[in-house]
Parts: C-alpha cells; structure tokens; sequence
DNA sequence: CGTCTCACG
DNA sequence: ACGTACGTGAGACGC
C-alpha cells in the first residue's frame, strides 16, 4: 500500500506571500490576478514535487476569533487587506475547487487552528504530513511525522522545518516554539510578550531553562537586572501570549482526514479558469491553449513581377527576415499593402526590379514600417535605399509607453486592440526547432504585419498627438532612426590582431593565476563558479560570509574586498574575475562580432529603455572598459576605418546634473554650473560646510557620491552601501545636502506627488513613463517607483538632449560639406571618425552643436578629444 | 532558462 | 518590518 500523505495550505498567508512577491498583474479585464498567479505557481510546484494524496486548503474565518476575548487588541493595528488583493479570493477559491482541493474555514477559528487539528490527526493516523505557510509560527506543528514548509523570498522556494532543522536553527524542540513566542511576542499579531525580550533572548533562557514555568521557578537565578525586572512584571503576558500563540490541535472540525483526498484537478475546468485569467505559461503545461484570436481571413498575392499600377502613394511596407539581427540576416520577401491589395515580394524579385526600388527611394511615396532602422539597414545591404518612411509603429508604441517591452509586431497591435496578426514565435517556432515555414504561410504572416502597421496608424497617432508627444515622436524618434541606421551600417573597424595579442597576455595570466589559486586552496575547482568558490572560500577556508545570496554565499567584489585582508587568496581571484571577464567579454566575445569587412557593427536598440536611452546590442560597445587600465586597453583595438583618419570624441560634462539644476531650478546649483565650479568640490564645500579650497580628496568622493544618489532617487541604504559607512551616517549625509539644496528637495518632493497625482513622469520633450507602482501599498514595490520618479526625468532628459544633438550633427556635417562620420553614442558621449584635416572643424562645430542641443537655464559643457584608436583619445 | 557577476553611463 | 541605489548587455554556471 501506497503511503498515504496529506498536503495543509495556510490559504491565506499564501495568498498574501504571493500578492506581496509579485508584480500587479491583471488580465485582460484588468482584473489582478498576481495572488493567483503566485499561488498556483507554488501549488503546481507541491504538486509535482509532494505528490500528496491528500489535500485541504484552510483558510481564516471572519474577524473575530476564540483568540480575541483572551486579548482583545489581538492582531490589532493590522493594515486591511489592498482590494487589489482582496478582489482576487473568489478566483482562489474558484481555482481551488477547478483543481478539486477540498477547502475548510470555521467560525471563530484560525487557518492554523484547522491545520494544527488536522495535522495532529495526520500524525496519529500514520499519515505523512507537510503543512505549508509564510508564517513560522506553524513551525511548531513539527514532528517526525509532520514537516513544515514556510516560504522564502520569491514564491515557489520554501524552507523545511523537520524537527532537526528546528533545533540546529534555534537551538530548542518544536514544541518549545510557542514558549519563545510568549516570551518574545510577534508584533504583526499585536502579541504583547515581554518587552525587551527578542528572540536571542527568549531562545538563551529556553536552552538554559527549557520552557516558561522553568524560568518563572528558577527567576532568582536570572541576574540580569532589566531582564528580571521585566520578566516579573510581565509574567501575567508571557503566559496570555503563549497562549495566543499555541495553535489549537482540537477545534470543533466538521470534516475528518480522509475526507479530503485528491485525485486530481478537473482538467476543463482548470483551463477554462487559465483561460479567464490569461495564464498562458500554465495553460501550455497543462496542453491547453490560450483562446486564439480569431483571425479574419487576408488575401496575399506573392507576385512575381512588379508592375506600376500595384505601387500607390502611400503603403505599409514590412521587410520579413527569420534572424532578428537584420545586420546579418538574409531578408526573405518584402511585403506591402494598402488595405486594397496586400502583395508579397520573394526577395529575389525585390533586388531585380528597377521599379519597386525606385519607387522605395522615392522620398514623396510615403512608407509606413515597424522597425524603419531595421528596414532601412537591412535594405543598405543590398545596395537598396528607402526614403519617404513616415510610420513606425514600433517607435510609436514606444513612446506611447515605453515599459511595454514588446518588439513583435503582434505583440505592439495587440495592446492597442489589432490581433489580426501572428507572433513570429508562432510561425518560425523558437529554439532548435526554428525554422522556415511554407513560403504561403511566410507569405501570409508578413502581409498581416503590413496591415497591422496600415490599420494602427491612425490609432497611434492620435494618441500620441493628444499626449503632445507628436513632435517627440516624428521629429526626433522617426529622424534619429535613419542616423542610427547609418551608424550601425558604418560600422566601427576593429584590429583583430590587436585584440588577439591582448588576449593572448591575458590568457598567460589567467593560467598562471589559476595554478596559484588552486595551490593556495589545495584543490583544483571552477573559479568561475559562485558555488564552488563559496565553499572554497566559506567552507574549506572558513572565512566569514559577508552577505548571502538566493542561493548561497555571495562572492561579489564588494564582499571579497571587504575580505581581502583576511586571507591572501582574495586578491587573486578578484585579480582572476577582472582578466577572466576581459577575456571572455572583451576579447573573445568581440572577435565574434568582427563582420567581413573587419569591422564592428552593433544595433542600438531604440525601443527598448523604460527611460529614452538608446541600448546596444551584438556585441554591446556602450560598456567597453575604460575605468581600469588593464581594460581600457581593449579600446586600443578600435581605430579608424581609412588611412590618415583619427577617431573624434565628444562628451558631454555632468549633463544629469545639470538637467537637475534646470528642472528643479536650484538656485545654488545652478549659480555653481554659471560658474563653471567643479560640481562635486562645490557640493562638498557646501554639505561639510567649508571652503572650496577646504575640501579634501575623501570629502570630494562622499559628494560625488551624494550627487549620484540624487539622481538615482536617494535612499540612505543605498548611499551607505556606496560609501560603505553606516546608515545613519548616510541619512545624515542626504539631509544636509538636501538643507544646502532646497531647491532639490521641493523638486523631488514635487515629482513624487505629481506621479502620484498623474501615474506618470516626464521628460524635457515630453517623453513619458507611467508608474503605477507608486500607489501601491507595498513598501517595496512603492519605494522603487518614487525612486524611479526622482530618476527617470533627469536620466530621461539627458537622452532626449543627446538624441536631439545627433539630430543636429547629422545636419551639421551634411551642411559643412565634411566627411567625418558619426560611429557611437554611450549616453553623455559621441564618438565620430574623421580624416585628419577635419579634426580642427569637429572641435569647433561639434562642442557647438551639442551645447546648443536643448537650451536649459544652465550651460551645458562639451570636451572633446581625438587620436589613432579609441584608447588614444586626448 | 534563471542566477550571479561585472562591464559601461 | 520591509530590503533597495538609476539605466543597460553579456558570459558562465548549473538546473
């Protein structure tokens, strides 16, 4: 016979873990669905890995319980629950009965009370028992037979008490649990206990005495004055909070234990809840589907021949390539529509007709796209120019809201209600099996995305015309494409011999490193790995672990350097991690990315950053080591494309700060960038309250240091974490900054409560970013969107102040005649190449240029350097 | 495929 | 009491 083993949920806790883990999710019908999602994540997790045969969900009956009239505050001075939490029980419940999970509450009784009843039952009866909860009170349920899990952090992870794990965690048996609760109290349930008793304390007199009666008996030996004191006063609590505490193992039930086995869930049931829900991932576990969109039937003519009458004035074109990386990809057909006839071209019938790229070059033939870079770039491969594209629907999404991250043409119609087109994993399917479908259904699918882009026009427009973002979108987005387009087609040389000499030094180096490594720790292992190391270093050596991760021992820089004088092997391997990253990062990983023409041609994602910044990808060139020597020698490798041409850059000095001198207007701090201060000595002057010529190197850094938090959205953890002082130093570092910097603290006290007011932040060319977060009524959750309050205008404008500088030197060096070509933005910085003789010109026009980009009530203030490769610039 | 670590602004 | 600095991309590991 099998064994029979019984599964208890503490409903409710588990639906408040899940709420409080997950972001708010709704479906479609905007109702949350996160606490559901959470908690049929973790009970699809129970059930495969418990296989119980028996199940009960208990959950808390009512407000009032036998509890309250021993105590009458008990759980008092609770927060009620968020109705975004609170609407999503009935879906519980109603998921629960769909997976057959009997469900239990009773009047005056606790979730607790029915799982310690049943589970005291269980143990009787020879059942395996495994109670599940987020409160570790339940851990005084443990026995043999009886193991508790209580959740960790995220949703799905659990921590299992058995008796042995109770006793090597506190030092005392289960059941002596409830008497550490009497003594210590538990404040989220309003029990009292005796104060100044915390859990070292309750578990040193428990070890010592082994229970509450013990103590009492044995009181004239406890010599500590306060502790005598107050365990004399409060004896009359400490027996009242035992008592909330215990769990009643004999309530009143009305169901018994073998009521309750589980045979599985109601299959159709279940999906139709997932459907409801939009529980995709989970929907395809169980073999179910999401509901299909209806598609409505769309006639596509893959033609042959391109003849006049099928090119109109204005078309939806979309360039359809199987790899996402148009710089390699192999361009498959083109489509295009308008709404009368949708056509597909095969490729080949695209390169050879004279009349369709005449028409594509035909700058008063207007183009509607997704992705315009992409179609242009991947076009400029073939010798094939488009002008006169006026739509790019994934640029207008973006600015519509940029925290959507889809790219899929389906994906962006869907949200604005268009499903009448299929996502690409869906064609191509993903992963090894990614391949060509039939050239009909290839056919179908690119002509649905040109509709989809003709039929969203309007829809997008609109809304970005009464969001007064029109001009962000078709003056600086919709331009700026076609010079990213361009820079990515120019590509950056790169000196592959250089770069594989560089590698070929590091590589000694890190072998050597390695031996040394393995000889001080005795043994050979993975360097590389965190988990290895962690028992190297924890473990085997027995050094003291400084902070933890999910999943162990965090072996990050910051803790092996507070380390490093404990024990030699530290600077090794942080010596190790620093080559092994270049190497594997810089060296091989760009030598990969070397095209034929031996250049470097990264994509800048343009619709990507919830904040307006570009990001860069394949390989990503706007995090190419500069802070370290060792690294910053790979930029070495980057030179100019033609004999007797240098690289030019030009970048722009503290331009964050300055946005936040313009916008929260400041007085001091703008009076500091008039004069042309250094900003960090001048702030440090001010916080520590002396003069400029005062200041020293260390009260320079803590300023740097406070500048940056403020613009990151300041909190004293954070800034104490960065200067690794403690957190009241920090708090009182951030207060009198803000007492120097009035102007700083009404801006962000103000932007705060406009996002709370509106639900979204701005940008100087209005670019928007909505934060629904900010109202939610967890800690967390909240705290990081006020943050990104204070943040993202100020990183935000700086992007749109560059964007709108790119514009302008595009312009420029068209206008001047010149040759020099724009290769790379990193955010505050534009790197060009250029012939020699123009590099004079570019130090005057470009500091000019970017300067005048967006004029704020500050100046802004470009430097400019140049040289033979990136690492040479002066 | 998620986690950790580390490179940049 | 909570558990954090803002914004990114990539490689290695280990399930």
């Amino acid at each position: 016979m099998t064994k029979k083993k019984i599964v208890l949920l503490d409903g409710n806790s588990l639906a408040y873990r899940a709420f409080f883990a997950l972001p708010l999710l709704t479906n479609d019908q905007g109702i949350h669905t996160n606490a559901v999602y959470g908690f049929t994540m973790m009970l699809q997790n129970i059930l495969e890995e418990e296989k119980p045969t028996h199940m009960l969900v208990a959950w808390d009956a009512g407000k009032t319980t036998f509890r309250h009239k021993t105590f009458e505050e008990y759980k008092g001075g609770r927060q009620k629950t968020p109705s975004e939490l609170s609407e999503q029980f009935p879906y519980l419940r109603k998921m629960l009965k769909a997976y057959n999970i009997p469900q239990y509450e009773l009047d005056q009784y606790e979730a607790d009370d029915i799982i310690g009843t049943l589970s005291h039952q269980g143990d009787k009866e020879d059942y395996e028992v495994v109670v599940i909860s987020g409160d570790k009170d339940l851990t005084q349920l443990t026995t043999d037979r009886t193991t508790v899990f209580i959740t960790r952090r995220g949703i799905t992870d659990t921590e299992k008490y058995t008796p042995d794990h109770v006793v090597e965690k506190y030092g005392i048996q289960p059941h002596q649990i409830i008497d550490m609760k009497g003594l210590m109290g538990d404040s989220s349930d309003n029990i009292p206990g005796v104060p100044g008793v915390g859990e070292k304390t309750a578990l040193k007199l428990l070890k010592e005495y082994g229970s509450i009666e013990e103590i009492y008996a044995s009181l004239d030996k406890i010599t500590a004055k306060r502790l005598n004191e107050n365990l004399t006063k409060y004896e009359e609590t400490a027996y009242m909070s035992r008592d909330l505490a215990t769990i009643v193992v004999d309530a009143p039930i009305t169901i018994s234990i073998d009521d309750l086995s589980y045979s599985g869930p109601n299959m159709d049931e279940l999906i139709n809840i997932y459907q409801e829900l939009k529980f995709n991932t989970l929907l395809e576990k169980l073999g179910g589907t999401p509901i299909e969109e209806k598609q409505e039937d769309v006639e596509v003519t893959t033609v042959t021949e391109i003849d006049e009458s099928l090119l109109s004035n204005e078309m939806a074109l979309h360039i359809e390539m199987m790899d996402e990386n148009y710089l390699r990809a192999n361009i498959e057909g083109v489509s295009l529509t308008d709404d009368s006839r949708t056509l597909y071209l095969p490729f080949e019938v695209v390169q050879k007709s004279d009349t369709f790229q005449t028409w594509l070059k035909d700058d008063t033939k207007k183009k509607l796209c997704t992705d315009s870079k992409a179609a242009r770039a991947s076009l400029a491969r073939h010798g094939i120019d488009v002008n006169g594209i006026d739509f790019d629907l994934l640029l207008g999404s973006y600015i519509v809201n940029p925290s959507t991250s889809s790219t899929d043409v389906a994906s962006i119609a869907k949200q604005f209600g268009y499903t009448n087109v299929q996502q690409d994993e869906t064609v191509y399917g993903k992963g090894a099996r990614k391949a060509l479908p039939e050239s009909d259904v290839l056919a179908e699918h690119a002509g649905r995305k040109a509709l989809a882009v003709w039929h969203l026009r309007t829809t997008i427009e609109e809304q970005l015309k009464e969001n007064e973002q029109f001009d962000l979108y078709h003056e600086l987005e919709l331009p700026l494409a076609l010079i990213l387009g361009k820079m990515e087609s120019t590509g950056v040389a790169t000196d592959k011999e250089a770069l594989a000499k560089i590698g070929t030094e590091l590589s000694a180096r890190i072998t050597d490193l390695e031996t040394l490594i393995y000889d001080i720790a005795g043994e050979k292992f993975n360097i590389n790995s965190p988990k290895q190391l962690g028992v190297i270093l924890f473990e085997k050596i027995g050094l003291t672990p400084i902070k933890k991760t999910k999943t162990g021992y965090s072996t990050a820089a910051d803790v092996l350097e507070k380390l490093a004088s404990e024990h030699e092997i530290i600077s090794h391997i942080l010596l190790y991690r620093q080559l092994a990253k270049l190497n594997s990062t810089y060296i091989e990983g760009l030598l990969k990315e070397i095209h034929e023409d031996g250049k470097i041609h990264t994509r800048f994602q343009q619709a990507l950053t919830t904040t307006g910044r570009l990001s860069s990808i394949n390989p990503n060139l706007q995090n190419i080591p500069v802070r370290l020597e060792e690294g910053r020698k790979i930029r070495a490798a980057f030179v100019p494309s033609e004999e007797g041409w240098s690289l030019f850059a030009a970048d722009y000095s503290q331009i964050e700060l300055r946005v936040l001198a313009h916008m929260s207007e400041d007085e001091k701090l703008i009076q500091a960038f008039k004069d042309n201060a250094d900003i960090h000595r001048s702030t440090a002057a001010d916080v520590f309250g002396v003069d400029v010529d005062e200041v020293t190197a260390e009260m320079r850094d803590a300023a740097k240091a406070v500048n940056f938090g403020i613009i990151y959205g300041i909190s004293d953890y954070g800034l104490s974490q960065n200067l690794n002082i403690t957190r009241k130093e920090a708090a009182q570092f951030i207060d009198t900054y803000l007492a120097s910097f009035p102007g700083v603290k009404q801006y962000m006290d103000d932007i705060v409560q406009t996002a709370k007011e509106q639900g979204y932040v701005t940008t100087l060319l209005n670019r928007r970013r909505y934060l629904p977060e900010i109202k939610s009524s967890n800690f967390n959750l909240r705290s990081f969107a006020e943050r990104t309050a204070m943040n993202t205008p100020i990183q935000g404008s700086a992007a749109d102040i560059i964007k709108q500088a790119m514009i302008d030197m595009d312009a420029r060096l068209e206008k001047e005649g010149l040759q020099a070509r724009m290769l790379l933005q990193v955010h505050d910085e534009l790197i060009f190449e250029t012939p020699e003789e123009e590099i004079e010109i570019l130090e005057k026009i470009v500091p000019e240029v970017m300067e005048a980009a967006i004029a704020l009530n500050v100046p802004l203030k470009v430097e400019s350097s140049h040289g033979k490769s990136w690492y040479d610039m002066k």
